[in-house]
DNA sequence: CCCTTCACG
DNA sequence: ACGTACGTGAAGGGT
C-alpha cells in the first residue's frame, strides 16, 4: 500500500513492525528497572492541601443540594441533579443508565445552579488525589523511584504503561504543573524531555502526500495557522487565536474521522459552521481527502489497514450492516496507520538511542545517561549534570534522523531538575 | 465484572 | 433514521 511512498520521498530502515517490537522490548525492560524518582513529601503535602479543600466542597454540595449523598456515585449524583433539582436540559448526552453527569454535560447547566461549579471542582481534585497523589507514593522503592510496567499489546502499536500508569500523569493547569514538578532528577543528574513536534500530522501529511500540509512543514510554518487561513478563507495574518484553536481541532479531528456533529460538540459551535470548516478543509487538502477514501476502501476490500512498517490491524466488522459498527471501524481505518506509524517512529528512536547509550555506559558504568519514560511522542532521560547538554543534543539528533519522511521531523528537547522544568 | 468518569498522547 | 473522535489505564460505584 505504501510502496509508492518508499520510492518517492521516504527513506525508512528495512525493518518490519514485528522486528521493531522485538528490538524495543529489552529497552523497555531496562526503563522499567531504572524507574523515575518522585518527591514523596511534595506528593503528601499536596494531597493534604487538596483533601481539606475537598472537605469544604463536600459541605457546599450537600448544602446546595439539600441532602447528603455519595458525590462519587454518578447514579446518586444524577438523581439529585436531574430528578430532584430538575437541572437537565435538551441535548445532554445519555448513558445506558440515564443522563450523563460527565463534565462536558454538566458544563451545559453550569449557570443554572451554583452546585455545578462545586461538583466540577470536587471531581477534578478528587481525581488527582485518588489516582495520583495518594497511590503513587505507596509504590516507590527504597530510592523513592517509581517503576512502571510497559506493554506492547495494543491495537495500533503504541506502548502502554501500567501499575502505575506513568503515561497519564497530569500536566494541565497549575495542579498538573505542581505534580510534574514532583517527578525529579536524582542527585547529580538532570531530566531531559524530548517531544516529537506534531508527529502524527507530519506522518499523515506524508502518507496522504498532501501538498498543502507538506508545504507547511517544509517551510516550517505554523500548520494550524495555515489551516485556519484555508478553512476561514482569510489571510494568514488575519488569523486570530480563536480561528487557530478551531483549525487545530479540525486538523486533529480529521485524523480521527470526526464528523461535523462531533466537531461542533467539541468546540461548542454551530453544526452547520463545523460542516463548512470540514468541507473547506477537504477542498484545500485533496491529499487528505484521498487518503481517507483510500483507507476506507482498502479496509472494506481486504479487511485490514497497515502502518508504514507493515503492522496490520484487522477490522473484521468493517462490512457490518450496522452502520454504527462499520462507521466505527472506518474511523479506525483512518486513524490506525497514522497513530501506528508515529508509534513505530518513536520505538525506532528508542532502539537507536539505546545503542548509543550502551556505548556511553560501557565507557563509564557509574556515570551514564538512562532512559526512563516513553509517552507516545515523548522520551524522558536522566543524565549526569555534566553530560546533560551533550545527551540532549544526542537525543534530538537521534529522534530527528531515525527515518526520513517527506517533511522534516522535529523533536523539541528540554533540560530541568524535574519533569515540568524539562518540558 | 461492567459501567461511568477522567487522566494522558 | 442513525450516531456521531482515535488509543490507553485507574478508580469508585453498583450488581
Amino acid at each position: 500500500m505504501w510502496s509508492h511512498l518508499k520510492q518517492k520521498s521516504i527513506i525508512l530502515p528495512s525493518i518490519t513492525s514485528e522486528e521493531i517490537n522485538k528490538q524495543v522490548d529489552p529497552v523497555l525492560r531496562k526503563m522499567e528497572k531504572n524507574g523515575i524518582k518522585i518527591d514523596v513529601t511534595v506528593f503528601g503535602n499536596l494531597a493534604n492541601k487538596l483533601e481539606s479543600r475537598l472537605v469544604e466542597l463536600e459541605k457546599n454540595i450537600y448544602q446546595l443540594s439539600g441532602e447528603e449523598f455519595n458525590i462519587n456515585s454518578p447514579s446518586q449524583l444524577a438523581d439529585v441533579l436531574f430528578r430532584k433539582l430538575k437541572l437537565s436540559v435538551n441535548g445532554m448526552k445519555k448513558t445506558k443508565t440515564g443522563i450523563s453527569t460527565a463534565a462536558s454535560e454538566l458544563l451545559k447547566i453550569f449557570d443554572s445552579h451554583p452546585v455545578i461549579a462545586n461538583i466540577l471542582e470536587y471531581r477534578e481534585l478528587n481525581k488527582l488525589v485518588c489516582t495520583y497523589l495518594k497511590p503513587l507514593p505507596l509504590l516507590v522503592d527504597e530510592n523513592s523511584r517509581l517503576h512502571t510496567t510497559y506493554g506492547q499489546d495494543t491495537t495500533t502499536g503504541r506502548i502502554t504503561s501500567n501499575e502505575p500508569n506513568l503515561q497519564n500523569i497530569p500536566i494541565k493547569g497549575e495542579l498538573g504543573k505542581k505534580i510534574r514538578k514532583a517527578f525529579v532528577a536524582s542527585p547529580g543528574t538532570k531530566l531531559i524531555s524530548a517531544d516529537y513536534s506534531q508527529i502524527e500530522l507530519r506522518v499523515v501529511a506524508c502518507l496522504a502526500e498532501d501538498k498543502s500540509m507538506i508545504e507547511a512543514f517544509k517551510n516550517n510554518e505554523d500548520v494550524h495557522t495555515k489551516t485556519a487561513a484555508e478553512i476561514f478563507h482569510i489571510q494568514p495574518e488575519k488569523v486570530t487565536p480563536d480561528h487557530r484553536r478551531i483549525a487545530k481541532s479540525v486538523n486533529f479531528g480529521i485524523v480521527y474521522g470526526q464528523s461535523a456533529y462531533g466537531l461542533s460538540q467539541a468546540l461548542k459551535i454551530d453544526q452547520s459552521d463545523a460542516a463548512k470548516y470540514i468541507s473547506n478543509y477537504f477542498d484545500t487538502h485533496k491529499g487528505i481527502k484521498e487518503y481517507v477514501n483510500q483507507m476506507i476502501k482498502k479496509a472494506h476490500e481486504v479487511g485490514f489497514v497497515e502502518t508504514l512498517f507493515g503492522y496490520k490491524r484487522y477490522l473484521p466488522n468493517i462490512n457490518s450492516h450496522m452502520r454504527s459498527i462499520s462507521d466505527s471501524e472506518e474511523r479506525m481505518a483512518i486513524n490506525t496507520p497514522v497513530q501506528g506509524t508515529a508509534a513505530e517512529i518513536l520505538k525506532l528512536a528508542m532502539i537507536e538511542l539505546d545503542k548509543k547509550l550502551v556505548i556511553m555506559e560501557t565507557d563509564n558504568p557509574e556515570n551514564c545517561p538512562r532512559m526512563l519514560l516513553t509517552v507516545h511522542d515523548e522520551l524522558v532521560v536522566e543524565a549526569p549534570l555534566d553530560q546533560a547538554d551533550k545527551v540532549a543534543k544526542l537525543i534530538k539528533e537521534t529522534m530527528e534522523s531515525v527515518i526520513k519522511l517527506c517533511v522534516p521531523i522535529v523533536a523539541e528537547v528540554g533540560i530541568g531538575s524535574n519533569w515540568s522544568e524539562a518540558k
